[in-house]
DNA sequence: AATGAATGAGCATTCATTCAT
DNA sequence: AATGAATGAATGCTCATTCAT
């Protein structure tokens, strides 16, 4: 979860292998505590003694406890999309790909749990962040809502709102059915929201006898 | 804004008339505070202050920072409901309601710039509080598509994820365009998003030369 | 409990039966809240909630929460005495007495919980109270000493310095057995606590045998 | 003061030399403090004041205000014990232990002005506290009280009850005479009060001509 | 690189008391 | 006589951050 950090104070990075060893300790310890207890119930504290590191090592390695959590953020960015980006790779067409994005997305959120928290929460506490993360996400969706628009593989239409519907879409039903009710059928789900998301809630000429 | 409130401290209620206006001072005020810095910038004496009242007074009316902010999240749940209800009301049927629904949102998260901060902040502040403001609303929301599919205006579905996937799809869209792009054409986006959302993404036989 | 009380506010006293009453409910409430709790974590506020009666009507009756405790240590200091008095009231002489006496209370403290308390608190609360009740207590006490010395039933000595020992031994003997082990055998405790106070530690040469 | 500090917070204590010095100049400030103004009457700023010592350095010490309260009655309780032990070593009998006892009590009192009060305050800021410190000072006066009738240097007796009237008689002198009137004559008082102790208040066969 | 001691601004909350009605 | 609303001084405690070692 911390192979992604970007955060200004280690640019450059830690010389040492002890070095990088202790950084990567303060970041998985960073988003435990932040993602079980949230932001503001997280103190720096939790964080260096969960990583077994002395307390002002903390900021040797960053420059304030806000900056961790940019970092995390951004680390979390990367590894969402990666993780969703490989799921749908498989997809034949939009269609099914937007089935298994939703899949995928809810399935992510149980996975790691307080990363929904971490970048819902990033809202508040580091805004920019958050905004980056939507504008790196919904940026690369709007270029696969492209492409397949043009490849006739949906309609064409207003890529930037029905990005955003989409996510939107995505990131409730991560909540609704990854954090609250973890026990529901992902895949059901997935594709009842893809049933949603790719037919739309008009009745179809073609779908006659539907149930 | 405050005509809604429900807090446990009060529930009997000021005794006084002059009771009743310093109650809804604070919590005007503190609607604004909050909304404007967040609950964690927000200081008790910030709204005491705008509320042009003592300190003191506020613990007069509510037992702690926490319950004004949920007395907050419920009236601004009601808000929210009554005032989308409203102009939803007019609709001819379920898919145009969509469209107002979602016009309706971005419009109101635009004239109460700090509800969408407050209600997104009780996820991390007051969660049970959250919880229910979603509850009543998707319970609502659900109802009114159970009762268009039976007259059907609209497919029949998976009404619950349905419902989530189109909360969380106007909720991103106030974000985005009400929150951080106050200038959009909110009629404009709305009709995308309600294309998105009757038709769906996948190409339609009666729309041959779509543009 | 509230019957000798004798604070300056309300020297003259209500005129009317109800504000008797008032004053009344208000003493008691505070003598079981102070007993129960303490001065310091008894707020003014629960005392009227117990006494059923509004905020401000306890300053119709009281200038201060100090005041209430102090009427409330001049009120316990009478009802020890002549408590006590009474009890002690049939001893055949001076020794039967002290022994009496420490069982009086003893059994004063059980009866009363809360007495001990008060009066012990009253040491930091208000300590000019507390030197009072000791005062008007020791002198009694002292009188009765002198008066038994002259008639030959115990022998001459400092009986300022003996008063003082003996209350104090009578008031941790009420701590250890009244406060902390009601389930002592008073009469027990008494009768051994007098056999030091009649006869001493000294070994006794009319009490060769002793078990 | 603080040399048998026994505080949970710093079980393990300081590392540093330095953390050593501050903890002792807080446990000082604090009975200080503690002893002239009262518990409640302390902020816990005026400690850090005196002790020269940023306020948040104090919590870096104790878990709170109470603890250091505690801290230093099992502090004064070891100090109590090991003073009056060493006066007391010297006596040749149980009968004249007494004597030195009470007389080194008064001494002891007056010597450290706040001690009585912290001690006597403990009953009501730390009850738990204020148990331990005569628990520990009961049993070990019970032993020598019992050694001392096996000795048949005293009469055999019930050795608890006769603790706590002796403990009680020693505290209430030292009320009296070492802190209200710290001008009498010590060894007068603890030589009356240990004529009552040893001889009691009986008339005494030989002493037929007594004053 | 690592650390733990020190710091003080900041804040939520309490509560005795006043006072207009 | 009775009251409840209003007040603000006071205070315990937290915690991000600094810094000497």
């Amino acid at each position: 979860m911390s192979q992604h950090s970007s955060s200004v104070a280690e640019k450059t990075g830690p010389k040492t292998e002890r070095g990088r060893r202790t950084l990567r300790r303060l970041l998985d310890a960073a988003a435990i505590e932040f993602g079980a207890r949230g932001y503001h119930e997280t103190a720096v504290n939790h964080i260096t003694q969960r990583a077994e590191v002395g307390l002002g090592t903390f900021y040797v390695y960053f420059k304030s406890k806000e900056e961790v959590f940019r970092a995390l953020v951004a680390d979390m960015g990367a590894l969402t999309r990666s993780t969703i980006a490989e799921k749908v790779r498989g997809a034949k067409d939009r269609l099914e790909a937007e089935r298994l994005g939703v899949e995928a997305y809810i399935e992510f959120v149980r996975a790691h749990p307080g990363l929904y928290r971490v970048v819902m929460e990033a809202q508040f506490v580091a805004p920019e962040a958050y905004r980056d993360y939507y504008r790196v996400f919904s940026s690369a969706y709007r270029q696969q809502m492209g492409q397949a628009a043009s490849r006739g593989e949906i309609r064409k239409g207003q890529d930037e709102v029905r990005v955003w519907a989409l996510m939107g879409a995505s990131t409730f039903l991560g909540l609704r059915y990854g954090v609250w009710d973890a026990k529901a059928d992902a895949a059901a789900v997935a594709a009842a929201a893809a049933d949603l998301i790719v037919f739309g809630l008009a009745p179809r000429s073609d779908e006659e006898s539907a149930d």
